[in-house]
DNA sequence: CATGAATGAGTCTTCATTCAT
DNA sequence: GATGAATGAAGACTCATTCAT
C-alpha cells in the first residue's frame, strides 16, 4: 500500500516543503527524507526536481480550476453560483493550505513559466465576471472585479495562515456580500 | 569607485534582481555583475548576502509604512484620508515596483523574520480602519477590510505588471469607491 | 566506491598533508586529490572540515593514551613499566610520525580545543609520575619530572626526523637510563 | 614618536596574532587593526605578509641564538655557563613569550624554510654540549644532551604557559642540577 | 605616508544528478 | 525499484594584494 505510491507521496511531501521553506531551499534529499527513501530513489520517478516544480503547478492548478469552473457553471442562479465560487476557492486553500500557498509562491518565482500553462484558476474568476457583466450584475471593471475577488479571499485567507483571523470565523456568506456589494 | 556610492547601487541591483528572479536564485555574482564590480566588492559593504536581503525589507518597508502612515495621519476628512492612503499605496507601487514586489515576495519566503520587523505597512492601513470603525464609516470586520484594501491595490498592480491593465487606466478615486463601498 | 573505506583513506590523507603542510594549509581539494575523489566526495562522510581535524585529534589522542596507560598499569616493577612506558611512547611515534605530528600542531593551534578531550597522553606519563614520586623513585617535582620526560622523548623523535639522529640509534634503554638518573 | 616606528609596531602586533592564532589565521586586516593602521598601510613597509612571517622568524631567532651563544661563551667555568645558557633560554621564553611559541610554531609549519637560515638557536647549545663533550663533563650522546635540554625548557616553558606551573616557581638551578645530572 | 575600495584567485560547502550495485 | 557513494558545477565568502586619491 505504502510503496504503492511513490509517486504520489514524492509530490506531497514536495509540496509540503516547497510552500514552508521555498523551492530553491528545499533539496532532493529533504524530499526524499520526507518521503523515507533515499535521494537516487527520486529519480526513478522524476527525471528532475524541476519536472516535480512544474508538474506540481500543473497538478493543483489543474484542479483548482476545475473546482472553480464547475462552481461558476453550475445549475443555480447568478447569485448563488457566485457564493458557491467563492465557497469553493476557500475549500480549495483550506483543504490543502500547501497547495494553495505554492501556487502563489509559483507565480512570484517562476511568472514566465506559468504562461505556459492554461486554463488557469483567474479564468474561472474572469468567465464568472464576465458573465456578471454581461447580466447587469457586476457594474465594476472586470480587472477590478477579478482583483477585488482574487485579493480578498487571497488575504483572508492568509490572515488565517497568519492566525490573525479563525478559520471558523470566516464566514462565506459575509465576504459573499461584501464581494456582491463591492462590484454591483 | 567608479561612482560616488557603490552600496547604493548594490542595493538597488539587488532588490530588482532579487524581484525579478527570487532571492536564493539571484547570486552575489549576479549583482556583482550588475554594479558593474566583482564578487569580493560586495563584501567591502555588507557582511552577507543576508545583510542585504535584510536591509532591502527593512528599508523599503519602512518607507512604505512611513508613506502610508503620513496619508492616513493627515488633516483632512476621514474620506478624503481613505483616497490619499490609496494614492499613497499606489504611488509606492507604481513607482518602486521591484520594491513592492520584494516585500511580498519577502513575505512568503521569511514569513519568520518578517515579524521582527516593526511598524509594517499594514500597521498604518489597519489604523486606518480602526479609526473609520469608531467613526461608523467602515462597518465589516476589520480583517475583511483590511483584506480588502491590500488585496484589491495588490492585485490590481499585479494586473498592471502583468500587461493586464495600464497604468494610465487605473484611476485612484474608481478604486476609492470601490472599496468604500465594500467596506461600509 | 573505489576501495572499500574512502572514510579512512580520508583520514589517513588528512593527517599525513595536516601534519606536512599544517591544517589551514591544507586545503579540501588537497585531500580529495590525495584520495583519489573529488571535493563533494569528503562531504559525504565528513560534515565540516572542522570534523575531520577535531576526529583526527580524538582518534589518535585517545590512541597514544591506550597505548601508554596499558604501559604504565603492567604488572611488571616500576622500573620495568618506566622503560616500558618510554618504548610505548616511541613506539607510536615511529609507527605513526604523521600523527605524532599533528598532534603537537594540534596543540600549538588549537590550544584551548584540546582542552574538551580527555584523557589526553600526558596523563598517563603524570600517572607513572604519580607513582613514581609516591614510591619515592622520583625526587623532582612532578611538572618537571613530565616535562623531561615528554620533552626528551619528543625532540628525540624530531631529531630522528630531522634525520639529525637514526631511527635505528635510538635505544629505549640509554633513554630509560637518562631519565631515571635525571628524576631521582 | 608613535608614528615613527610603525614598521617595528607590525611586526610585534603580527608576532603576537600569528603566536596566539596561528599564521594564516591571522589576516593583514588583522594585523593593521591591531596596529591602528589600515590594510594598505602594511604594504607600505613590508612587501609581502610573507616578508613578514620570515623576517619575524630571522629577527627573533637571530636574538635568540645570540642571547644563547654569549652564555656559553663566557669567561667563567663551563657549569657556570651550562646555568647561564638554561636563564638565557627562559629569559628569552618569559621576556617573548610570543616570539618563542612564535619560532616553535615557523617550526612546525615551515619546516623547510628553516633550514636556509643560520646560525640557528639550537647551534648555540649544540656548542655547549660540544664543549661538555671534550672537557668530560657530558657523557651522554651529543643527540640525546641537545633533545634533554631543549626539551625539558620548552616543556617547562609550556606548563608555566598552560598555568600548570607558576613562573615564580621555575628555579634555573633546579633545571641546571636536573639537567647536569641526566648528561654525566 | 596612509586610506580603503576593488580585484581575483581561492576556500569551504552545497546540491542536482548519475551510476554501480 | 531502491541505495548511497561519487561527481561537478556552482555558490557564498575570504583575503593577500593593488592602486587611485
Amino acid at each position: 500500500m505504502r510503496r504503492k505510491d511513490t509517486k504520489e507521496r514524492i509530490l506531497e511531501a514536495s509540496m509540503k516543503l516547497f510552500s514552508e521553506k521555498g523551492i530553491r531551499e528545499t533539496t532532493i534529499k529533504d524530499i526524499a527524507k520526507q518521503v523515507g527513501v533515499t535521494e537516487g530513489a527520486i529519480y526513478r520517478h522524476f527525471a528532475s526536481k524541476d519536472e516535480i516544480v512544474l508538474g506540481l503547478f500543473q497538478t493543483y492548478s489543474e484542479d483548482f480550476y476545475r473546482r472553480l469552473i464547475s462552481a461558476v457553471r453550475g445549475e443555480s442562479s447568478y447569485r448563488e453560483r457566485f457564493s458557491e465560487t467563492i465557497r469553493a476557492f476557500l475549500s480549495f486553500c483550506f483543504e490543502n493550505p500547501s497547495a494553495f500557498k505554492y501556487l502563489s509562491l509559483f507565480h512570484y518565482l517562476r511568472a514566465k513559466d506559468v504562461k505556459s500553462f492554461s486554463p488557469l484558476p483567474k479564468d474561472a474568476i474572469l468567465e464568472l465576471m464576465d458573465e456578471g457583466i454581461r447580466k447587469g450584475h457586476v457594474k465594476v471593471k472586470q480587472e477590478y472585479a477579478l482583483a477585488l475577488f482574487v485579493g480578498l479571499l487571497e488575504r483572508t485567507f492568509l490572515l488565517v495562515e497568519a492566525g490573525i483571523l479563525q478559520k471558523e470565523e470566516v464566514l462565506v456568506e459575509d465576504l459573499a456580500s461584501i464581494l456582491w456589494k463591492a462590484i454591483s
